[in-house]
RNA sequence: GCCUAGGUGGUGGAACUGGUAGACACGCAGGACUUAAAAUCCUGUUCCCGUUAAGGGAGUGCGGGUUCGAUUCCCGCCCUAGGUACCA
């Protein structure tokens, strides 16, 4: 019988379903892995040829595992709260939750087709009320939390109750808004329930505040940060501008430090750290104050306070909140002109646009803190509001922009350094000492800050700051296709509900659009009210809600009284491998490790980092064809086409075609007939014989035709070609175009895999005779060659020793039991279905192969044979002298030290080291 | 601009700590089997010179350097991809 991995496949899909092969358990004595995919948003596209590659490199990797003796957690689930859906509902009125179950499905019959080893008795789906019943039972944890600077940690909002009610608001050193009040136990327990919850919510690590948020009224809901590209939706490529918004917030900035810090523990790849270390933006500087008369002061953060005395003015963010305050009646209207004319400025044109450089005087004057000399106070829109204070002290000899900005307006340049160059721009530099700067005169860079910093603490005028880039994290969505907030408001105060009252159900509502009056669509829920009386929050939550914590409930799915019980999570801990695309890497996987730690602060767990190893698996883009239509002379389109390689001999206009009608770029001429009605009677102009197709790399769409769909390349060559092709394409973090010129030469090798075990007439035969030294060598090679690719990442380099093993087993005419039998263990987690199939031909029980034992390596098999290169044991290297001998003992002059055998071959001189390839000696180094 | 990764045949890519560059696969060319096709197998395939050959030369983005030896390490430059951006 020839391999048919239709049938195969099938059934051995149907077998691991039916007798729930890879369901995972808690009680055992092996150790534990956990391997994590990041589950799919379920689109209705379905999945193409690029999701799988991820999820594929961790099945081998997951497989491998089970096989080295691990109990593997390897779950898979749906992200199923997302705007898409609630997209289509608006325009169709089906409600999102049948859509996403019709995608659910077919994402699961997909996935399915692939034969991957998931435990699917614990998947989750996060727009489940099982499930968002625990997302909305953190959010109330969270809610509950302050984070007291003192313990490094969140904890009960009650330590913080009990500390105002027996100490008043003296000595907390909390995480919190900047506006909170002063108080005195005594005040505390005097104030009005309201008045206690409002100074509460300052605190809380989910909290309400007006804040400037990115909206988007095309969407009708506001957008996080990370989904605002350039200024446009990621999602659609609507316009966002800023407007204040009462929003819930997640105090994530609270981490800052401990996101950072935990980014040294962590195993994962270099450029993802540094995203996250750059969004983090830490800076280390200083405030300083800038005294105004007769009172208050503008408030600067910097980041070099040695420069402290190179500072000619002082500019203020256009939207700064002084501005008003302290243009005087003479600037009033260029003031105003020129606020003007920034506030039309789109915030995409103000970031274009870095090279005009404008501002305005207020015409009023700081007090420099230390010298006590006038500064002039500027306005203009290279200062950001929304960063720092929102002002800067500028000190044109150091930094480029305020250099810029001096000699546009002919402010002074004081230089600051006895090694600055300032002639032609400004000059950074912290290696001279200081000149014109009082106090610091003569110091260096490190003796200038500790000293500027104490005499400004000393006039209490600034003190050391650790600035960061990021913000609180924004937690409302006006949509409704998303978690209930588990908040009603009873006189303009959030309360929460109780948690015995969860899950909080999305409401039914009549249409998925904001009202007339702009309220979020959950304002049309009829008579939706707590108690029948109080306002429910009217916002749901973003789509990262539900994705910040699942890997907890993959170890304890079905648990009804907490998200995870202590005994789970105490097994499986963190995650240990974790795979998916660096896209992420701002949004969920900051967001998560933020909720593990909030989680771990209160003690629900003890892993400060949730992802112990991760891989970023890159994106497969889409590989276009295109045929060449001849144009005539009046330019349009005529029934011809011309190959590739001809195309410069006409005009012609080039058309994408379905690349699922080109092989190997050749196009199917009487496939292309049928592809669109009027090419019909297209003619070709061939050369050699064939049509050549253009190509070119671009993202995966339908509207280029170069959509390939998994299930097509199933159908043709099965799961276990697929599995093998997608690997072999490339390494697996590198970004690569998919086309299927390699495809034959995979399937062609689990062909030759078949016939090892079956006779030429395809009877299955295998021998029990004892394996030859070359059959064991050709095995070992490949046992520990897998070995190190998997651990190491590098599952492309493994298919191709696949090929070369069987390459030589084939011409070995190797049928031995001994042999094939480890050979296909080691196959397994490429190729499970063949493999599976092949070990019960062999006589061992279904389902048994995912279990066996992955074969040990014995290094003996490869150097006894014929000491084909140097190989070290315990630390001696062994020689075989024959080969040694055509080594031109010319080039050796003087020998030192080295191999006793090979220094008696070369007349009693020793060496240094030998240098072989492939058995011959190729250098002596002396 | 800054940060990160990368640049190797006609193509995807290999070379894991410096050691015969181009493994493996695709494609292409030629051949075997077959009435024929499919399938399978064999041979060749970095480029240039050389009638086939023997043989020689060049070669891992460009220019230098370290080394007996560099795709690999160092310096400078060019290009590509991803991230980020008046971040004080």
């Amino acid at each position: 019988m020839d391999y048919n991995h239709r049938s195969i496949e099938q059934k051995w899909q149907t077998f691991w379903a039916q007798n729930q092969t890879f369901k995972t358990a808690e009680s055992t004595d092996k150790p534990k892995y956990y391997v994590l995919d990041m589950f799919p948003y379920p689109s209705g596209a379905g999945l193409h040829v690029g999701h799988p590659l991820g999820y594929i490199a961790s099945d081998i990797f997951s497989r491998y595992k089970r096989l080295k003796g691990f109990n593997v957690l390897h779950p898979m689930g749906y992200d199923s709260f997302g705007l898409p859906a609630e997209q289509y509902a608006i325009q169709t009125g089906q409600h999102p939750a049948i859509t996403t179950e019709v995608n659910i499905n077919r994402y699961r019959e997909q996935l399915d087709n692939i034969g991957f080893s998931y435990d699917w008795s614990r998947e989750v789906r996060t727009s489940n009320p099982d499930y968002y019943r625990w997302t909305q039972w953190i959010f109330i944890q969270l809610f509950n939390s302050w984070y007291n600077k003192d313990a490094d940690k969140s904890e009960s909002i009650d330590t913080l109750i009990n500390r105002f009610k027996s100490e008043g608001s003296q000595g907390v050193s909390a995480e919190s808004d900047e506006d909170i009040s002063i108080f005195t136990a005594e005040e505390w327990n005097a104030f009005p329930e309201e008045d206690q919850q409002r100074e509460l919510l300052k605190y809380r690590l989910a909290y309400l505040r007006e804040s400037t948020v990115n909206w988007c009224a095309a969407l009708g809901t506001v957008l996080a940060n990370d989904e605002v590209i350039n200024g446009v939706s990621e999602r659609g490529g609507y316009p966002v501008e800023q407007k204040k918004m009462m929003q819930w917030s997640m105090r994530i900035t609270a981490y800052a430090d401990r996101l950072l810090r935990g980014l040294d523990t962590v195993d994962w790849p270099d450029p993802l750290v540094e995203m996250q270390r750059n969004w983090i933006g830490k800076s280390v500087g200083a405030s300083v104050i800038f005294p105004l008369t007769p009172k208050g002061g503008i408030e600067v953060f910097t980041t070099r306070v040695d420069t402290l005395f190179g500072v000619s003015f002082v500019v203020l963010a256009p939207e700064h909140e002084l501005v008003d305050a302290l243009t005087t009646e003479a600037q009033r209207s260029a003031v105003a002109s020129y606020l003007a004319k920034t506030a039309k400025k789109s915030e995409l044109e103000r970031m274009a646009d870095t090279k005009t450089v404008s501002g305005v005087f207020t015409g009023s004057y700081a007090r420099h803190p230390i010298t006590g000399d006038d500064v002039q106070i500027w306005i203009a829109d290279y200062v950001l509001a929304g960063y720092g204070t929102g002002a800067v002290m500028a000190v044109p000899s150091g930094d480029q922009r305020d250099y810029v900005f001096a000699k546009h307006f002919n402010l002074p340049i004081i230089p600051i350094s006895d090694s600055q160059n300032i002639e032609e721009q400004a000059d950074p530099t912290k290696d001279g000492r200081y000149i014109n700067s009082d106090f610091i005169n003569g110091m260096t860079y490190q003796e200038a800050v500790s000293a500027v910093i104490a005499k400004l603490e000393a006039l209490k005028l600034g003190k050391a700051k650790v600035n960061f880039r990021m913000r609180d994290a924004i937690f409302g969505r006006q949509r409704y296709w998303g978690e209930p907030v588990p908040v009603y408001f009873k006189n303009g105060i959030p309360y929460l509900i109780k948690e015995e009252e969860l899950p909080l159900l999305l409401p039914e509502v009549d249409k998925y659009l904001p009202t007339e009056t702009g309220e979020p669509p959950l304002a049309r829920a009829e008579g939706w009210k707590y108690q029948d009386q109080y306002e429910y929050e009217l916002s749901t939550m973003p789509g990262w809600a539900g994705s910040s914590w699942y890997w907890f409930r993959y170890m304890d799915p079905q648990n009804q009284d907490i998200f995870v019980s202590k005994e789970a999570v105490d097994y499986w801990k963190a995650v240990d491998l974790y795979i998916g695309g660096s896209e992420h890497a701002t949004g969920h996987l900051l967001y998560s490790r933020f909720w593990n730690k909030v989680l771990k602060d209160l003690g629900f767990h003890q892993e400060e980092e949730p992802f112990k190893k991760l891989i970023n698996q890159g994106m497969i883009q889409g590989r276009s064809n295109f045929v060449y239509r001849v144009l005539d002379d009046e330019g349009k389109g005529t029934n011809q086409f011309v190959s590739l390689g001809l195309r410069d001999q006409y005009n012609t206009v080039p058309l994408h075609v379905d690349v699922n009608i080109v092989f190997n770029d050749v196009l199917d001429t009487e496939k292309f007939k049928t592809f669109r009605s009027d090419f019909a009677d297209a003619e070709f102009i061939l050369e050699n014989d064939k049509y050549i197709c253009g190509t070119e790399v671009e993202k995966m769409s339908k509207s280029k035709f170069n959509v390939v769909n998994p299930d097509d390349i199933i159908e043709t060559y099965g799961a276990d070609t697929l599995r093998l092709y997608e690997m072999f394409l490339g390494p697996l973090e590198q970004a690569k175009p998919w086309n299927t010129n390699g495809i034959e030469g995979v399937y062609k090798f689990l062909r030759k895999v078949w016939r090892l075990f079956h006779d030429a007439e395809g009877n299955f035969s295998v021998s029990d005779e004892e394996p030859t030294k070359a059959e064991y060598k050709a095995l070992h090679k490949i046992i520990k060659k897998v070995e190190d690719d998997i651990e190491r990442f590098s599952f492309n380099t493994s298919v191709s020793a696949f090929m070369i093993c069987v390459n030589e087993l084939t011409e070995l005419k190797c049928n031995k039991r001994r042999i094939l039998q480890d050979l296909i263990i080691v196959l397994e987690s490429y190729a499970p279905h063949i493999t599976e199939e092949l070990w019960i031909l062999l006589g061992n029980q279904a389902g048994t192969i995912s279990y066996a034992v992955y074969p040990k390596f014995n290094p003996d098999y490869l150097v006894e044979s014929e000491f084909a290169y140097p190989v070290s044991i315990n630390g001696k290297m062994k020689l075989n002298l024959s080969l040694a001998l055509d080594l031109d003992a010319k080039a050796v002059e003087e020998i030192v030290i080295g191999n006793a055998d090979v220094q008696r071959y070369l007349d009693g001189k020793a060496v240094k080291k030998l240098i072989f390839v492939k058995g011959k000696i190729i250098n002596i180094v002396v």
